[in-house]
DNA sequence: CCATAAAATGCAAACGATTGCATGATTGCG
DNA sequence: CGCAATCATGCAATCGTTTGCATTTTATGG
């Protein structure tokens, strides 16, 4: 970037030694072969000349790019902001570079993704973006590309990930639910092809019925967004089955929930209570202020790239994969109430059409 | 990343030509060198071997790495995610990629941050995170790297920007007010070392004096988020001058504003109007949801991506800077009401303490 | 049909680092 | 004091492309 870079070859030449020396003495795991008064010699210069490696160079001899692929679908979806950060955070200081690429969820895209990437040479792979099936991502790991899934996993185990709980989110929120009394409650379901809608909504069946709690109708919504938690949630109140209380899958879901129950004049928590998960930033600004599952989300990214980084620096065989499951946290905000002061869903049909 | 990638000379073997000729015949610029058969047996053979160009080759011959920089203060601000989505959609075909890096607004964490994307060679920079007076980027910018500043500006013209149309923007939301019948106006201004920041509040100090309202007293913001927001809230409030609106620099500001006004007891609009800047993301699911001044984020970051592919390009001497403006939008929600409904901020002191 | 210009292809030298091996210097020990 | 072992450094090949120049092939025209 700057004018004229210094190379290997000009600090050689300012000491008076061999390149390679220079090479050796300024890579801290060959610094031990030099002397160390030329070893300081060299470091002098180095700085004098304000020397910088070649990455190009680096990367051809050793084939290695100390670069990593970040795949989320939308950097714009504000849950993965932190986690990029906390992959960032993680990788930075060892000297790795971070790509990040969207996909949109969408599948061809991925592919163009991955090809981006695979063309970059990337040395591993942090990938967000993977449903529970994804071949794509199969192929790669078991063509030895160190990957490592964040935030989702995929169903065959030996890929490893670093996911938050949520199970026990699901099984928190419904103990908060029912500790307020209600025992009717309804579900806006996530994609079952994505491993937080699948482990999300098992949870909710197995919970609800170990709770003794009746688990009222239910929605599948095929995008985790705020349109397709209207839909949802539109369809649950006109299918006039009775709940006091409506789970969400994620954040945003629930928010297009609220949104679609004041289109229809009903209030919450008054009418019915609604909660989410993950616990994005300003879900605590809305109205209601929403009752949800905090995930953690920047420290799930910092693990995952520290597993990522085992793997990468495992030079013989993979080691066996490691599935990380972080704990959340239950966060009662304004969104849920007691069920004495909710009614049941109204029968009616909707205002409007 | 595969297993084996093969390369120039595994394509020149199976075709039986000289690795040079396949590389002309690849590259589109020297394509029309050879003979069209050839040209299309190696294009076949390219593609039956899956063939992919080393990059790191690629770099270390011609000094271009076909990476460009995305300086930004922090990816978890959610400004930012949509620029540099933006960003990121006209490089990637153009054979781009972006490493984003975080400066946490933090001048030595800057240092390292440019040091690092130096060391691997970026193409070149887009720069969110800079202040009016830029040492490091105008040295940078002089050493020929190609920078443009993206959403701020540096006051230096010679720097290449892309940002929205601030003063428009100050000047629209001072018209809507005054149109509901607000003429005293308070405002919490930004960082005045940020261009936002600077050109916001001259706007509104030259708007307000053109439109003939009085400016009510004004509270510097140390930075652009919703804890200072609340301070500044608070001290206007406490400061006891009469006024029965807030211009806020920004939404993040207004947000901790509406804070601050709900801690003591009061209400937006109905005591205070308040006005944010930017429409961020879920703005408009707060409560009370944000009048504010929309800016076309992904826009601006594309176009910054435009301008600097335009820079990167150019051979000789870089072209002349280019200062691409973008026109925003006024979006009135329910957080400013007719000044009617208003009644002047209390001279009581907070509740608490 | 040959000389010559033009077009197509091959050759080889970079680019800047890493690293196995060779060599020269030093040390230790008998 | 000499020989071997050890240590420090130098040598040179290599990674995969690009590209100026040399060389070969083809086309052109007299």
């Amino acid at each position: 970037m700057a004018r004229k870079r210094s190379t290997l070859k000009d600090v050689a030449q300012a000491v008076g030694v061999h390149v390679s020396t220079v090479s050796r003495a300024l890579n801290p795991h060959t610094r031990h072969l030099i002397t160390d008064e030329i070893a300081e010699r060299i470091a002098q210069a180095s700085r004098a000349l304000d020397y910088r490696p070649n990455t190009a160079a680096y990367s051809l001899r050793t084939n290695r790019t100390k670069t990593v692929g970040v795949v989320v679908p939308d950097i714009t979806n504000s849950i993965f902001p932190p986690i990029i950060r906390g992959v960032e955070d993680a990788l930075l200081d060892k000297g790795y570079a971070t790509l990040v690429v969207n996909t949109d969820g969408r599948r061809e895209r991925e592919a163009v993704i991955l090809d981006a990437l695979s063309a970059r040479g990337v040395d591993g792979l942090v990938v967000a973006s993977v449903q529970r099936e994804d071949a794509a991502i199969g192929e790669l790991a078991g063509q030895g590309v160190p990957i490592v899934t964040v935030n989702r996993s995929v169903d065959d185990p030996s890929i490893a990930s670093v996911v938050s709980d949520d199970a026990a989110g699901i099984r928190m929120m419904l103990e908060h639910l029912t500790s307020i009394g209600h025992t009717r409650i309804a579900a806006i379901a996530g994609d079952q092809n994505l491993s937080t809608g699948k482990k999300r909504h098992q949870a909710f069946v197995l919970h609800a019925a170990a709770l003794g709690l009746l688990a009222g109708p239910v929605r599948f919504a095929g995008a985790f967004n705020e349109d397709d938690g209207a839909r949802c949630m539109g369809e649950l109140l006109d299918g006039g089955g009775r709940f006091t209380a409506v789970l969400c899958a994620n954040d945003r879901l629930a928010i297009g929930a609220l949104g679609a129950l004041r289109a229809r004049g009903m209030r919450c928590p008054q009418d019915l209570s609604v909660t989410g998960f993950n616990d994005m930033p300003m879900v605590d600004r809305i109205d209601p202020p929403l009752t949800t599952i905090r995930i953690q989300q920047y420290q799930v990214g910092f693990m995952a790239a520290g597993v990522l980084l085992e793997r990468m620096n495992a030079r013989g065989e993979a080691p066996p994969a490691r599935s990380v499951v972080l704990p959340v946290e239950l966060i009662v905000r304004g969104s849920t109430a007691p069920a004495a002061a909710s009614k049941p869903a109204p029968r009616v049909r909707s205002l409007t059409r």
